[in-house]
DNA sequence: ACGACTGTTTGATGACAGCCACACACACGG
DNA sequence: CCGTGTGTGTGGCTGTCATCAAACAGTCGT
């Protein structure tokens, strides 16, 4: 009913918070771990947990609830919708790609060798399938700051 | 003097497009393919180029300016200033690493394998370098827009 | 009926990016 | 020597949108 969730904000990334909120639900949902009828955070509980304004979360639950994944229901929460479709295979792809050719672009100008991104790829993805063993908090809290 | 580009704005991530110009050519400073005192390319080139209002490179250029790294010459041109100070291997791979997060994230989030992964992102450097090869364009357009 | 949850709405503020008129630098032809 | 043209950056004004803050309204258990 309320699977474990680890929603990520990276607040110098620029992409507006609201948006990184979607984009996180969508993928939950495409992967199968957010399932119609689950019931998600509510809109005070996850802008408190991710240290955001509540009006931020109900402007990402108001375009999901457009974009059909999600329901509102006043007094009683919000919900993954019944007939909320996961993601072609395709689309699952694409999204994927999007980020890896950001990585890409990022990794070439910085004239990073191939093997070099790759280790710091595996190291990400190994730290974040650590991580889910050990969580036990329902939303886990998560913003990036590092320095430049 | 005037080393080949490729920037690449993203109009769908929600970056301010400015922001995604400074990052890159703080990138290729880093990387050393700009140098101290190269030419970058004009503002209306820039923004021809990219299909941005110039108005935006202005507010890049300006920002990289006040970080040191671009001196703008009125009626010369920008140019790469005497004393910019490529980022230090920490913070190179601090970025690169940032990127990588991101597309851990993402993953994970999609359920997808981490060969899976890797596999999409050996594809997307590859595209990149094989690109390089064939380019002759001064500044590369580049624009994505990819449908959900 | 109260209290503690829940979502809803409105207004203010600031960032972003577009449009448009202006000012400086330099090369060219009178 | 001067004027004109074309390149460059500069600055003001406007519309849109993300975020925050605070007041409003429904649901449910006691």
């Amino acid at each position: 009913m309320a699977p474990k969730l680890h929603l990520q904000i990276d607040d110098r990334s620029g992409v507006p918070v609201y948006r990184q909120m979607m984009d996180q639900f969508i993928y939950y949902v495409a992967g199968g771990t957010l399932r119609p009828g689950d019931q998600i955070p509510s809109i005070r509980e996850l802008a408190a947990a991710l240290g955001v304004n509540p009006t931020t979360v109900v402007k990402a639950y108001t375009e999901l609830e457009r974009a059909g994944f999600v329901e509102k229901r006043h007094g009683k929460g919000a919900f993954i919708a019944a007939n909320a479709q996961a993601l072609t295979t395709a689309e699952q792809e694409d999204a994927l790609r999007r980020a890896a050719k950001q990585l890409a672009v990022e990794a070439t100008q910085l004239h990073m060798s191939t093997p070099k991104v790759i280790d710091v790829v595996r190291e990400e993805l190994g730290a974040l399938s650590n991580d889910r063993a050990t969580d036990e908090a329902p939303v886990k809290f998560a913003v990036m700051n590092g320095g430049r």
